[in-house]
DNA sequence: GCGCGCAATATTGTGAACAATTTAAAGCGC
DNA sequence: GCGCTTTAAATTGTTCACAATATTGCGCGC
C-alpha cells in the first residue's frame, strides 16, 4: 500500500524548505545555514547539503561557493522571463488538458479550486498563494508532458518568490474567479476561451508587480542616502 | 581575467558525463558505480554523489535509492514529450533570436555550424552528434530567455540519449543542411521560415525514431516466451 | 578617532571510516 | 539437478572529524 516510492529525507526537507518559500516564511536573499537547518530539521549536514543542491538546481536557493546557500532573488529580468516562459508552456497546458482530461482530473480540479476557496474565506493568505501555485502545477500534471509538468513545479514557487519580492503593496493575491472561469471553460472543451483566459490572467498576475524600472543589481548605494 | 566563475570539481565531473552521454560513449541503461567513478575521476565518492544528484535532477541519470545511478533510459513516451517539448521551445526560441541577436551573435552560429562541417567532414560522428545538440543549445542561449535556455541544456543531452535508444540502424545523423537554412532564414530576419524550418528540423529527427510501439516497461515477460 | 592589517571565530568543503542495504554466491534439503 | 535459505561480498548511505575559506572583531600605528 505504497504506490509512491517512500520520499527520502533530502527530497522531505527539500519541499519543507519550498513550502517554506512559497508561503512566504522564507523571504527572498535570505541565507541558509547548514548548521541552523541541520538542528532545525534534526539531521546531519550531509543531507542538508543535499537538499540545498537539490533545490540550487532548482533555481529556488542560489549557491556561493565557500559563502553558502541564500533563498534566491530573482532579478526583474529573470520575472520577465519567467512570466514569457509561462505563458508558453501554459497555453500548450490548457490545449493538452483539454484533449486528454478524464473525469476524475476534472473532479480533482475542482476540488482543488474548493480548497482555494475555503483558504481565501478563512483569510489564510500563506494558503491561498501555495495553493495559487499548485493549481498551476495540477494542470501541468494533467496535461501529460513530464517535462512541462517538471518546468512548472520550478516555475511556481519562483512566481511566490517574485510575487513576494515585486507585488505592489498588498494587493489580495490572483483575483479568485480567473481559475474557476478557466476550468470552467476547459470543461466546456472550449480550446480558444480557456487558452485567452489563461494568457490574460498570468498577464494581470505579472502586470500586478513592479518590474519596470531598473534592475536590482544596479542599484546605486552611493546615491542612496545621498 | 577570470569571468566565468571557476568551476566547481563537481561541475566539471557532471559535464564530463554528460559529454560522455551525448557522444554515446555513456549508453543508455549503464550502471553508474560510484567508487568506479571516483577512482576514474581521481577525487572522493563525495564529489561524484553530488555529482550524481545533480545530473539526475537534470534527468540524465536515474536514482534507485539503495541500488545506485544509472544512466537514464527514456520510454517512447518520453521522446514523444521531449519533442513535443522542443517543438513549443524552439519555436519560441527562433521569433526571439530574430528579434534580439547581435551580429557577434550570428557571427557565433556561423562559426558553430563551421565546426559542424568540419566534424563532419571529418567523419567524427561523435563529434557530429554532440555539436548537432550544442547547435540548439546555442540558439536558445542567445535567444536570452534564460529559463528556456536551462531547459534546453537538459533536453539537448537527453535528445542524445534517445537517438542512441531508437534511432533505426545508423541513420547518419540529422542532414547537414537543416542547421544552416535555418541560421540563413534567421538573418534574413524571415521569422516565419525560420520557424518552420525549425519545426520540420525537429519533425525530421523524430520520424527517424522508431518510437511507433509499445513501452519499454509494458514488455510482458509471460508472454514473450510463450 | 580612523583606517589598515592581523588574529579569532564561524562556516563551508572534503575525505575517510563506519553502518545499512542490496546483490551475489555458497550451502543444503529434497 | 532445482529451489530455497543462509552467508559473504560489494555497494550505497550516513556520520564525524578535519582542512580550507570567508567573516568578524580587535589592536596597532598614525
Amino acid at each position: 500500500m505504497s504506490p509512491s516510492p517512500a520520499k527520502s529525507d533530502v527530497t522531505l526537507i527539500a519541499e519543507r524548505i519550498t513550502n517554506a518559500v512559497m508561503e512566504h516564511r522564507l523571504p527572498p536573499g535570505v541565507k541558509l545555514a547548514e548548521e541552523r537547518l541541520a538542528e532545525a530539521f534534526k539531521v546531519s549536514r550531509t543531507k542538508i547539503r543535499h537538499a540545498l543542491t537539490v533545490l540550487a538546481k532548482e533555481g529556488l536557493v542560489t549557491l556561493y561557493p565557500n559563502r553558502g546557500a541564500f533563498v534566491a532573488s530573482p532579478s526583474t529580468q529573470d520575472a520577465r522571463d519567467l512570466f514569457a516562459t509561462r505563458r508558453l508552456l501554459e497555453a500548450e497546458v490548457v490545449r493538452s488538458v483539454i484533449a486528454r482530461a478524464t473525469k476524475a482530473d476534472l473532479r480533482k480540479l475542482r476540488a482543488h479550486i474548493t480548497k482555494e476557496s475555503e483558504a481565501r474565506l478563512a483569510n489564510d493568505r500563506r494558503a491561498v498563494i501555495k495553493l495559487s501555485g499548485e493549481f498551476h502545477m495540477l494542470l501541468a500534471r494533467i496535461g501529460g508532458n513530464r517535462y512541462i509538468s517538471k518546468l512548472m513545479d520550478e516555475l511556481c514557487p519562483l512566481t511566490c518568490l517574485i510575487i513576494s519580492l515585486y507585488d505592489s503593496p498588498h494587493t489580495p493575491a490572483c483575483p479568485e474567479d480567473e481559475h474557476i472561469r478557466i476550468v470552467e471553460a476547459i470543461e466546456r472543451q472550449d480550446e480558444a476561451t480557456a487558452t485567452r483566459l489563461m494568457l490574460e490572467h498570468l498577464q494581470h498576475v505579472e502586470n500586478e508587480l513592479k518590474l519596470s524600472p531598473q534592475d536590482k543589481v544596479d542599484i546605486d548605494w552611493d546615491r542612496m542616502f545621498a
